[in-house]
DNA sequence: TTTACGCCAGTTTTT
DNA sequence: CTGGCGTAAA
């Protein structure tokens, strides 16, 4: 029989690659999962098991297709399709006690682990403003995905080596482990590292897990960071059937210790390797394509690579300018209900994709008044909310008694007169005596210094968590049910006309019923730390139904592996996209993640991309000109100006519109001309940009040009806000700027080069703020499964 | 000792 | 605009 007909000669070698490690690059549209999935199902039929096969990807929703084309081309089989996390918090619950845990351990979501980070600086006695504990985290996260051991790195730094914040991090970096360890609990990134620590000490286990798992395939390679590569190697030494699939320049995880080199490396790292590429683009116009791959081509750190399509031409892409954030979704809106009445399409067609999550607010009021049906990929939110995770603490305390942070939660929520002192106490006895918290709670008689009240305080909780038993209750949804009840959070809610207390109650009964879907699924298999697991670990994109009837809303990066007949992303502003952050990043290192972004972004769309801007941007309450971003200069697309009234232009506004004619070369940018020739691309990419290069669409001029700007100019601070070059001085080869900012009356100078100064278009408005409906109610997130 | 209120600072992306 | 922190009242 000829499963593979229809499949083109690439696409077919990679799914008749029998044994022996493959490598799939494949770029955006060229038919991945497809290769992925016929492979998996011509497998099975050559007579692999398919509890030998293991397909891993990043998001619950990419798992979720996966197994259901699985199942359609293979029946039964019942091939296990899972993510990362998942797949490492089931072998940590299976072989626990390798690592010092309980398989009952309950995984910490980020705001707990930052809890219990927080008590442990605090016992060591490090200051909070010296020592961010955000930045702690953020510190000790990085290590761990580079696979940085507690103790590997004290070792390298106990001699007193290395700055005050490798020190730091010295001591608390292990303590804040025998923390997790006290609590059974671990953090995201312990998922993994734990896992890969597991296989590659322990070599019995690895061998049992590389027999097991005789064929692996994985998804969005070039987002795995090196605890991942490191589980996947590990699983693929006797019996190297290992698929990688993957694209370059779809990396867009650098920040979170995804190693780009991993999929660079794969033809070293694993001999005898079949590479097989994809180009070949079936989802998008050729409108679409070429103007992201006109995008990409401005990459410098990037193995060139040409994007195809055979598909029609298509309608050419769209810059649209707007004045504000609310003509932009009013804007946006309006062309969902044309586009959506002229071609028949419906509201899940369309997806509005943004930088960053708080763009989506704005957008939500314009999609409202339209009445356009709308979902925000954001599961994680729900779990988010304080009623959410205070009812989950109780139920992490029936499952495992020694998470700490999850006592914390509980023991005074709802209020119950048992405050931080009195925890304190408790705590400290607790520790001195060796007993785990409830414990201490039941002898709370013994614990020196607590009042009466807060001693049998803690005994009354220890002894309702004790009555929470899941035998008994039979399902995880009734055991909430009965939580919300007894702990008194019900009745505090419940009585109150706070229509925010309303909405709490909905949210928890919604939990509740996120549980009971739960239970059926699971029936016999159930169990609390099953369910813990399952809400721990929903990503965002996770909760996005496609037959839901509405137009989508999600950040960039949850967009990835998605794909959508009209895109529209938002936004695309200097600041935005690229992020001020990425500009930061001196190496250009950053600003290449962020023109992958945006390409990934991009190359979503399947008939129509619309990019916005907008002309003022309202941000923590500003109001700032924007400016166009570099890289709307660097895709190919038709300018619409819909922004009008504009307050006083500065200069030319045709700064936002590019000529007619694209000043574009034919070929794409092999040698992009932005880039001085040995300069890196930020280098070669001065902050100040002159009216005149912004009317050649961003694209300064020439090499570094210190004379960008002129007396009078409105300019932009980021930390001193706006105001006016009163001063230019050139110093042998630099030259000054005195700037009179509008506020404080600060008069400053800035070298040219080195300032973070941006002209600025507009002068900004006072208070452009319209009267606004009032807001609606909150669109119902869902729960996730 | 606990709670409530007001002030200040910070703010990407996510499993 | 939010959340975390410090101070003041019960």
């Amino acid at each position: 029989m000829s499963l593979n007909d229809d499949l083109t000669p690439s696409q077919r070698a990679a799914v008749e690659h029998e044994d022996g490690p493959l490598l799939v690059l494949a770029g955006p549209g060229s038919g991945k999962t497809r290769v992925v999935t016929r492979r998996i199902a011509r497998l099975i039929q050559r007579g692999v098991s398919p509890r030998q096969i293991l397909a891993i990807t990043f998001t619950n929703k990419a798992a979720l297709t996966m197994r259901q084309r699985v199942e359609q081309l293979a029946p039964g089989a019942g091939v296990w399709v899972s993510t990362f996390h998942r797949f490492a918090a089931m072998l940590l619950r299976r072989h626990a006690e390798v690592v010092g845990l309980r398989p009952n351990y309950t995984i910490l979501d980020e705001s707990d682990q930052r809890k219990g980070l927080k008590l442990v600086m605090e016992e060591i006695g490090l200051d909070f403003s010296h020592y961010p504990p955000d930045r702690m985290a953020a510190r000790i996260s990085q290590l761990k995905n580079d696979l940085t051991t507690a103790e590997a790195f004290t070792q390298r730094y106990e001699e007193g080596i290395g700055n005050n914040w490798d020190q730091a991090v010295a001591r608390v970096y292990p303590e804040y482990q025998r923390f997790l360890l006290a609590s059974n609990a671990v953090d995201f990134d312990d998922l993994l590292l734990h896992v890969a620590f597991m296989l590659s000490e322990h070599e019995v286990l690895r061998q049992q897990l590389d027999h097991r798992y005789r064929y692996v395939l994985v998804d969005e390679y070039q987002d795995t960071n090196a605890a991942q590569y490191r589980i996947v190697a590990a699983l693929s030494q006797q019996h190297p059937n290992l698929q990688a699939t993957g694209d370059p320049d779809q990396s867009i995880y650098a920040w979170r210790g995804a190693r780009i080199e991993n999929i660079l490396r794969f033809e070293r790292e694993f001999p005898d390797s079949r590479v097989i590429k994809l180009e070949e683009n079936f989802r998008s116009t050729q409108a679409i394509v070429r103007s992201a791959d006109r995008l990409i081509g401005y990459n410098k750190q990037r193995k060139a690579k040409k994007l195809i399509t055979n598909n029609d031409e298509g309608e050419s892409v769209e810059l649209i300018t707007f004045d504000d954030a609310v003509a932009e979704s009013a804007g946006i809106a309006r062309r969902i209900r044309e586009l959506s009445e002229q071609h028949g399409l419906t509201w899940s067609d369309f997806a509005i994709f943004y930088r960053v999550n708080a763009l989506s607010r704005q957008l939500e009021v314009g999609l409202m008044r339209e009445r356009i049906p709308y979902q925000v990929a954001a599961g994680a939110a729900f779990y988010d909310r304080a009623e959410i995770k205070d009812t989950l603490a109780y139920l992490r305390l029936v499952a495992n008694p020694a998470d700490r942070t999850a006592f914390y939660r509980a023991v005074n929520t709802p209020l119950r007169g048992l405050g931080e002192t009195s925890q304190r106490r408790l705590s400290a006895w607790a520790d001195a005596n060796g007993v785990g918290l409830i414990e201490a709670c039941e002898r709370s008689a013994e614990v020196p210094k607590l009042s009466k009240n807060a001693a049998r305080g803690f005994r009354m909780f220890a002894d309702m968590i004790s009555r929470f038993d899941l035998a008994t209750r039979g399902s995880v949804a009734d055991l909430l049910t009965e939580i919300v009840e007894r702990s008194g959070m019900a009745a505090a809610w419940s009585g109150s006309p706070r229509e925010e207390d309303v909405q709490r109650l909905g949210n928890v009964e919604e939990l509740i019923t996120a549980a009971r879907q739960y239970d059926e699924a699971f029936g016999d298999e159930r169990s609390i730390d099953g369910f813990l697991e399952q809400t721990a670990l929903v990503a965002d994109a996770d909760t996005i139904d496609d037959t839901a009837g509405r137009v989508t809303l999600m950040t960039m990066h949850s967009a990835k592996g998605l794909e959508y007949p009209v895109v529209f992303v938002l936004g695309v502003e200097e600041g935005l996209i690229p992020h001020e952050r990425a500009l930061r990043d001196l190496s250009g290192f950053e600003l290449e993640e962020e023109r992958r972004l945006l390409f990934v972004g991009m190359t979503r769309a399947k008939q129509r991309l619309f990019l916005t801007q907008t002309r003022l941007r309202t941000f923590r309450g500003r109001t700032l000109a924007s400016i166009p971003s570099l890289f709307a200069s660097e895709f190919e697309a038709t300018r619409v100006d819909e922004s009008h009234g504009t307050p006083q232009v500065y200069f030319d506004r045709d700064a936002f519109n590019e000529p007619e004619e694209q000043p574009e070369p034919a070929e794409p940018p092999v040698d992009p001309p932005t880039m001085a020739k040995n300069a890196s691309v930020a280098d070669a990419r001065p902050l100040l940009m002159s009216g005149a290069d912004l009317l050649n669409g961003g694209k300064p001029s020439g090499t570094v040009n210190p004379n960008r700007f002129s007396e009078g100019m409105l300019v932009r601070h980021p930390r001193y806000g706006l105001g006016t070059i009163v001063e230019i001085s050139r110093v042998t080869s630099r030259t000054n700027v005195t700037v009179k900012f509008t506020h404080e009356d600060r008069i400053q100078t800035f070298i040219a080069e080195k300032s973070p100064l941006q002209p600025v278009g507009v002068k900004p408005v006072a208070e452009p703020a319209p009267a606004r409906a009032a807001t609606p109610d909150e669109a119902s997130p869902g729960v996730p499964f």
